[in-house]
Parts: structure tokens; sequence; C-alpha cells
DNA sequence: CTAATACATCAACTTTTATTGTTCACTTCG
DNA sequence: CGAAGTGAACAATAAAAGTTGATGTATTAG
């Protein structure tokens, strides 16, 4: 059972999971100019079509980029929402922080 | 080599990857309220000490806390400038993303 | 000095993740 | 239709991360 001020630590982990490995956040700097076919990623990052397509899929598990079927072409987009609620989440870590609450006696 | 707009890959994967695990979350959830040294962290999350121990230790390698020893008991604080430099990356993220970039031509 | 407390570290083990190569499904093109 | 391209999914393996219990090291209390 979670704190009062509680984050949901569920979904913080999954989301900061995402995007704890280097390739998917070269993933995510490549999808920042806009939207990209796995081809074109593959292409650019000279990383196997497996590999990538394992990253994406982890990416997109955790909300952070949609994917988006055109012929046999598949996009994938950063998802600005999931951006917003991360950015949100950390700022009122940053927050909080400042009421000390050295309150508890500290082990008898 | 990273793309031109390049962001730290090897620095937010560090930082992301300390965030990524629920008992760290937990842990910080608890420093919200200001330091706590291990064993107050080691009642309040009914928790082994030695796995505190080694969260707490992760937590510290990404430079999210730092500690400072008072006598017997060690003190974890949550570093506000760590924080910081996280919110402003995923702000930056942001920010990127709207020049969208269809320039590639598509896999030929 | 001895005993007890707080905490880090280590070794053994389990669980998760990541990588690679292969196969499968779907779409388009001839 | 069949062949080729795009990308997901799977199986086998490798590597990394987390858990547990035990041991070691300060520090303080008696």
């Amino acid at each position: 059972m979670p704190v009062s001020t509680s984050l949901d630590t569920t979904q913080a982990a999954r989301w900061f999971h995402a995007l704890s490995d280097e390739t998917r956040l070269e993933i995510v700097e490549r999808l920042l100019g806009g939207e990209r076919c796995v081809c074109e990623l593959t292409d650019l990052m000279d990383a196997a079509q497996s590999r990538l397509s394992f990253h994406l899929k982890t990416l997109k598990d955790a909300d952070i980029v949609t994917d988006r079927r055109e012929g046999r072409w598949v996009y994938y987009t950063l998802n600005r929402a999931t951006l917003d609620e991360i950015e949100t989440l950390l700022g009122s870590l940053k927050r909080t922080e400042r009421t000390a609450a050295r309150s508890i006696t500290c082990c008898g």
C-alpha cells in the first residue's frame, strides 16, 4: 500500500524503464524530428530489424510512441501526451522535496 | 556517433534506469518528505536491509540521491539538481517534437 | 574492552532484458 | 498468381539486474 502523496510507481517504473535503454533513447532521438517508419530507423541506426522491432514494442507498450500503418510501412511517432505526464511527475517530485520531515525518530 | 540534436543518451539511460524500479521509486517517495536514514526506510518499507542498500547504491550511482553519514547513521536525500536536469531533458524532448521532418524518402 | 547497532558488500541464485537468426503474415508490384 | 519488401513474433542464447542470507566494518553504548 503506497504512501499518501503517492505517485503511481507501477506506471512510473514502466515509463522510466522504457527510457532506460540507449537504443531506445536513440530511437526517441530519431523521432524528435517527426514520424519515421521502421525501415528508416533501421537504416539510420544500422541495427537489425528484429532488434528495433523489439525496442519499438517496448516503447509502444509504455505509450511513449504510437504507431500507424500505411500500406506496407509502419510509422512510429513520439507520444507527446505521455512525455507531458512524465514531465509532470518529475515536477511533482521536485516540488514536494523541500518539506523537510525529520519527524520520525530514527531507530529508537 | 549520435545525431546533432543529441541528448546524452548514456547519461539519460543511467538516470532513467535508476528510476525504472518500483522499489527505488518507493524509496524516492519516502525521501520526498526529506532525508531519511536507512533504518527508517527499512522500517517504513518492510524490506531487507541488503535489498535497500543495493537500491540506494543504484540511486546514488545515478546521482539521484546523496548520502551523508552522521554517527552510525547514513542519511539519504533526493538530489534536486539531478531531478532538475532530468526534467529539463524531458522538456527538450517535447519541444523538439513538433518539427515534422518527413524529408527522408522511405526505403527507396 | 565487549556487545550491539547501522549499514555496506559479497557470493549464490533467480528473474528480467536484450540480441540474433529465423519464420510468419501482410501488402504491393509485376 | 508468385516474388519481393516491410515488419512482427518466436526460440535460443547471452547478459544484466534483483533477491537473499551471510559476513565485514564502523561507530556508539555499557
